[in-house]
DNA sequence: GCCCAGGTGGGTA
DNA sequence: TACCCACATGGG
């Protein structure tokens, strides 16, 4: 099947980015705000919300728990939606305080499914932002599926498009290795960043034949 | 001025 | 299940 396109694709990117050290942020905590700040927002956007936050000493479980909602928002502006993500915020700290003693170490230390059941069960907590917060905050071996990802290989064929988020994320941990969950992410980022609208024309080596399909009408 | 961005949840048929 | 829509800012 195509399946095994999934691990060349990897190899490919991989050897064309090199290690990208990834999520951007330097605390399991800001992986989780700017995860939430990110839904439906362009990276630029979330860089300035996150800068505002780290100028006024926001950046911290323990300042936002503290502020005020309007406080917060004040602080997210520019990456939108910020009623709904100050609200989105305040319930995930809710959740770290009520189910893990505030500790996100203690949280970290907790079994994946479990994890995961309760991130998906807190209101504005959908699929792709706890598993970026599993994978990128609490080091747990889950792919994360995003808008890129669902881009880039349909373009290629690998997807029709009507897959489902847990569908796709099958598709990517049945065939790659779980210590390349990171990295593969980052690079499927990195690519469409690069590549989607710069329109450049899709190219991959055939893994059967060895040959390299070049399609001009097709574009990552 | 228009379109889109690293989603999510609620409503309707 | 399968669509629709609201949510909001900032860059191209």
């Amino acid at each position: 099947m195509k399946e095994p396109l999934v691990g060349r694709v990897y190899s490919i990117l991989n050897s064309h980015f090199g290690p990208l050290y990834w999520w951007p942020a330097k605390t399991p905590f800001e992986v989780m705000v700017g995860a939430i700040l990110t839904q439906n927002t362009s990276w630029a956007n979330v860089e300035k919300a996150i800068n505002l936050l780290k100028q006024n000493k926001m950046l911290s479980i323990k300042a936002l728990r503290q502020a005020k909602l309007d406080v917060i928002q004040k602080n997210i502006r520019p990456s939108g939606f910020f009623v709904q993500k100050s609200e989105r915020i305040k319930r995930l700290i809710g959740l770290i305080d009520s189910e893990f003693k505030g500790s996100i170490s203690f949280m970290a230390n907790q079994p994946l499914p479990q994890l995961r059941e309760m991130l998906l069960a807190t209101n504005g907590i959908g699929p792709e932002t706890a598993d970026s917060i599993l994978l990128y905050a609490l080091q747990k071996p889950v792919f994360v599926v995003d808008a890129y990802t669902r881009r880039i290989f349909g373009r290629i064929g690998l997807l029709v498009g009507t897959e489902t988020y847990e569908e796709v994320r099958c598709v990517f941990e049945k065939n790659i290795e779980a210590e390349t969950y990171n990295q593969y992410h980052a690079l499927i980022v990195e690519t469409a960043k690069n590549f989607c609208k710069k329109r450049v024309p899709l190219c991959i080596e055939c893994p059967l034949s060895g040959l390299k399909l070049c399609n001009p009408k097709l574009f990552l």
